[in-house]
DNA sequence: CAACCCATGTAATGGGTTACATGATTAC
DNA sequence: GTAATCATGTAACCCATTACATGGGTTG
């Protein structure tokens, strides 16, 4: 048994939580898994078709109210596919991806001043993404997974919240026009007081 | 002025910090900012090739020791350029993607001792990532900078690693036959002791 | 009756990794 | 002498996003 791609993983969790339409797939991967998996309609429409195709799942057309839609369910197979990758140990895709850290690592000659600078827009990154995350939990209704993952995104920015403030704290007691690189040495040097 | 693209920038900074070879710049992609901005080798060949036909960066082949290397500098407009990302308000790119939690936000009808199988998965796979970036601190050598992003990688790590020990201990206190599902509605139910 | 949401898809484009390819030098 | 490291690059492929395209239904 080949191993299915990440987005049909996607596509079988969605249908066995209850997320059974291409558009009801599309709406919780914009609004409940999005910050630690996205997920584009562009990739979920065509691992529909394959999958059915394919036998792991099966559509039936649906209208209720007049809209159409297609409504999927889980075949023996899709089933099987699915709880294997839930239950197995295989090592799992992690992955960062932090523009802000990309310049800290390269702001070695900014100055105190404009180095506090980009702190502060991660910080103002990490409060607006609470805020997004918070207006986000009564969607994810009585599902207490989703509850869950919400819950680590909000922790995962609140220490990175924190973690910004301690190191600003730091260089706030610094001369600001000092090179950030030479601050960050003197901080270091002398360790948490 | 046309936005660079991200490549672009981190071959830019790359040589403001030192690693002025491709070479040089591939192995600080690898062991320095791979845990929080993925850079292969496919992109930074090109990119030099690329930046130097536009006139921000330019190369010198050098022979140190019978072995032959191309040693790029900044030019003017690629200094500028860099210092203009380094210092732009504008809102940076965030993207985490993380299976573990894709599997968790997945977990809903899977057993508690199933669910708990996979946390001790993801511990473990942050307790790997710390002795991974353990060993390359001393290859951060002077670079203050280098030395805070990989302290935010195992600060990040040390994080997660808690926030696991939390929740798996929580669930240790139900029944391991619960649905996960079930025992999470039931842990929220009763917040924080 | 306009704006927005439900609903489904496709195509162009861009981004990125992996594998391949080559060859010199140095350390064991 | 052989394995690892230095050093540079290319091509095929996979993955993913965005924009486009369509049309019915609902709400104000």
């Amino acid at each position: 048994m080949t191993e299915l791609s990440k987005p049909a993983y996607v596509v079988l969790g969605m249908i066995a939580t209850g997320r059974r339409s291409g558009y009801a797939m599309s709406r919780a991967a914009k609004e409940a898994t999005r910050h630690f998996w996205a997920t584009s309609d562009g990739q979920i429409y065509p691992q529909l078709k394959k999958l059915s195709d394919e036998g792991y799942i099966e559509g039936e057309r649906e209208s209720q109210g007049g809209r159409e839609r297609v409504v999927y369910s889980l075949t023996g197979k899709g089933r099987e596919a699915l709880d294997e990758w839930l239950n197995s140990g295989a090592k799992t895709h992690f992955e960062l991806r932090d523009e802000g850290l990309l310049r800290l690592f390269f702001a070695e000659e900014l100055s105190v001043e404009q180095l506090r600078a980009q702190i502060e827009i991660m910080r103002r990154r990490s409060r607006r993404a609470i805020e997004h995350l918070q207006e986000l939990e009564p969607n994810a209704g009585d599902m207490a997974c989703a509850h869950l993952t919400l819950r680590y995104g909000l922790d995962l920015h609140a220490f990175s919240i924190d973690w910004y403030d301690r190191l600003d704290a730091e260089l706030a007691e610094r001369p600001q026009d000092e090179r950030a690189g030479d601050a960050l040495r003197a901080i270091n040097a002398v360790p948490a007081a």
